[in-house]
DNA sequence: ATTACTATTTCCCGAGTAA
DNA sequence: TTTACTCGGGAAATAGTAA
């Protein structure tokens, strides 16, 4: 893409009139007033565009007539494929941390088979009993778990039995150091703070990967591009928190 | 918006290595290479895309590592919405001439059992045995014929009896006058030529609209965008003459 | 290696104005 | 009314260079 800003924008005002199929009456007032700039400088875009193909102009008796041509064509195409490609990307979104080691309810909520049995048909895999606790280590890390919250929108229930409440939880699915399956846990009235993630997957990965406390590993979760564009303009900002139950 | 073509190209350089969630690591010389610009202005975007909020820089070490902010993201959204707009925007194409008499064929034709029928069925009307015939005016008219031709996908086939060998056509739904639904006929092995299009219509047009020889017509075609903008790319120009069946 | 300052040049914008 | 020229000021890009 070789244009500049205001030659993007008569190009637009063209193409949004149909200027490619017909001729379109302008006058360079008036698109000194679209393009936000003078009447010299909108006479001298059509000029400019004119000589180097962009545009045909045609006088009416005293009104001008212009016409996108096919290097317009071709060039906002291109453009608008460039975008589309970039920002309709799927995002992958890194939290790096170290493994720390919890107090053990980890494996007695998830051996619950009222736990156990939504995992299973929810998240499509028999999770390890147990859960992986990773302090997350950068800021990049902790914002982005705020982030992949607003994503975690597969709902674990929780429920009462006549001694206590068993709180719910939302998750996600995700990649463990690239490799294997694994899903986030956001759970609801944890005791750990903005900077822990909970992780558990159909494997020990404390087994498998050797991990002892204080080991970095990697989850990788991979959001679709067009939601977290919208994120961007979520109006109210909420930090993370686990959401009411509605 | 209000970037400039670097500006805009930095954003889509961060943004396409993930910059909203992960640190970019960037130098000004690699910068200057993808925005095609010198090591020096690679720099100053960079200051000035911090001071104005768009990006963060944090040095770790001697690197350096490049996030972008949510008022980044806004801005490539808003842009790419407009742009998503503008150039899928259904294209409203105008075919503009006068009406002429013919020898009176199309009226023999159009009530031909086999044509009438498909049709019906077809284009979802039922035609009044006769077409009009239109001389197209202008140079922008004759133009969009051709575009338009390239559009016409519904297939009227022909046929043979004893005696001689019917033609098919192309046809493509438009609107006349603005008002009355009509399509238009690509005929195979037509006697006229490039300035002319041949109209039928549920309704008798003449008399609905009082038309004579050498009155303005008007026929409008609806073309989806996306297929249009990939109209610019058809390499090989056939200059809009009936496709052979195959 | 880097980043980023200063100086010079080039380019662009808008006022004035002619046709 | 138009379009589009010249010209002066200012912004932006590059070159040279320091740190």
């Amino acid at each position: 893409m070789n244009l500049n800003k205001m030659q993007l924008r008569l190009l637009l005002y063209l193409y949004e009139r149909n200027g490619f199929s017909n001729g379109v009456q302008v006058t360079t007032p008036a698109l000194a007033r679209f393009l936000n700039t003078s009447q010299q400088s909108a006479s001298r875009v059509m000029i400019k565009m004119e000589r180097e193909g962009f545009i045909e102009r045609r006088m009416v008796g005293r009104s001008c007539y212009v016409r996108l041509t096919k290097k317009s064509i071709n060039e906002l195409s291109e453009l608008y494929a460039e975008l589309k490609r970039i920002i309709e990307k799927p995002v992958e979104v890194v939290l790096e941390g170290r493994v720390f080691s919890g107090m053990g309810e980890g494996a007695y909520y998830i051996s619950l088979p009222w736990y156990r049995d939504q995992i299973r048909k929810k998240l499509g895999f028999d999770p390890y009993p147990g859960t992986l606790n990773v302090n997350l280590l950068s800021w990049d890390s902790i914002q982005n778990r705020t982030l992949v919250g607003k994503y975690a929108d597969i709902w674990i229930e929780g429920f009462k039995d006549r001694n206590r409440t068993y709180g719910g939880a939302r998750a996600i699915l995700a990649s463990f150091n690239n490799s294997d399956l694994c899903a986030i846990l956001y759970i609801e009235r944890t005791h750990y703070g903005e900077n822990v993630i909970e992780v558990i997957s159909p494997v020990y990965l404390r087994g498998k990967y050797g991990l002892s406390d204080g080991d970095k590993v990697k989850i990788t979760v991979t959001l679709p591009a067009a939601n977290f564009s919208a994120a961007g303009q979520i109006p109210h900002e909420d930090k993370g928190q686990i959401l009411p139950k509605t």
